[in-house]
DNA sequence: AGATTCGTGTTGGATAAGCAACAAAGGAGA
DNA sequence: TCTCCTTTGTTGCTTATCCAACACGAATCT
């Protein structure tokens, strides 16, 4: 039980069910109330699940807000293919897009600004991101410092994403990625004969 | 288990669930293949449930088929409001009007005529109209033959529908259910003192 | 202050669902 | 005929979910 292990395959049928009912439930609710305001209660009854098992799933409703970050990012980079991918420019770039426009829809989805909720959405995303480039480091180099490099330039796009998504009359997400790429390429420090595009 | 009682209000989820999804996956199921071509394994894998939990619910797919039609058809009573609602001539139309438009909805869509299937639906659909019938009269006239009474009527009703059913220019289900309202009201045999309508 | 209400986590025992294995029956093909 | 394969029901054991109950804390009301 508690499993957040990113991959788990041959899953309990019912385990699966009950996760699957408790996040639908949860995403139902999210819109509809402030993440504070939203109780264990509320979730399972709409979940229909008793309220002990969603317990045996998730310590509280925070950490049922992290899967749910942790999943709703990966569905995204899913659907760009940048999961399973390797380093490229054009694949950077894409992956900074899609940090800009996931902040952005998620400070527009939160109601008032929580703290607990945005610091939640931020560690969730920065791990998603920090696995990611490591992945990518892993395939060109291994063992150089990938940890660093990787650390390095996921806080910098966190980061200019943030700042993106607070900006007033903003560029759009692409063009704005196309021109910090340079930035993050250069904490990457990706050498030039590897470069595949 | 096996439980079939129109009636169950407190149920346990899990039950409640695997039945739904059962349920499911079965009218996923039935568009697409011949009801003697789907496998009890086709079922329960498409519903992501333990092919030992169907039978622990249903002894076969044939039960199973009955519960879908008379889940079905009390559906469409549903939608009518006539599930829970007193005698009156306009109700008892609209009651041989719906028995018509099912009969011939699963018609449709029984792709080959299989006997099995059809004498199935049969037997639920009337099981339903007399369930209905019943307790109309019993709310008029209790203890007045309303077993016999009932199911005069419902033979009436369904062997009219199937008849209409099978025509080839037919007249629409509501015009033929009023013209053969007398035929059945006859069965019903209710005094003219207690007509509300 | 005391009483009431509500949400939270946790527990023990009951019950449903999962799983692997089995025997038996039928169909397809050599 | 024989074998091979699929589907069917069934069983014993494991595991997840349900349920009712509890103790605790925080807020609200009198």
């Amino acid at each position: 039980m508690l499993a957040t292990s990113p991959i788990q395959e041959k899953l309990d049928p019912r385990v699966k069910r009950t996760r699957a009912l408790i996040q639908k439930a949860f995403g139902e609710l999210l819109p509809e109330k402030e993440f504070r305001d939203i109780t264990v209660q509320d979730i399972t009854e709409r979940a229909e699940v008793n309220r002990a098992t969603f317990y045996a799933h998730y310590p509280d409703k925070y950490a049922l807000l992290e899967e749910n970050i942790a999943q709703a990012f990966r569905a995204e980079l899913d659907k760009r293919t940048l999961s399973a991918c390797h380093y490229s420019q054009e694949n950077l770039r894409a992956l900074i897009e899609t940090v800009c426009e996931f902040v952005a829809y998620s400070h527009k989805h939160c109601k008032a600004a929580e703290q607990q909720f945005d610091s939640l959405v931020e560690g969730q995303v920065r791990l998603q991101i920090q696995t990611l480039l490591e992945l990518w480091l892993a395939k060109i180099n291994p063992g150089a410092q990938e940890k660093f490099r990787a650390t390095a330039a996921t806080w910098a796009i966190y980061g200019l994403a943030l700042e993106w998504s607070r900006q007033k009359n903003r560029q759009p997400a692409r063009d704005f990625a196309e021109q910090v790429l340079g930035l993050v390429a250069g904490n990457l420090n990706i050498p030039q004969s590897e470069l595949q595009d």
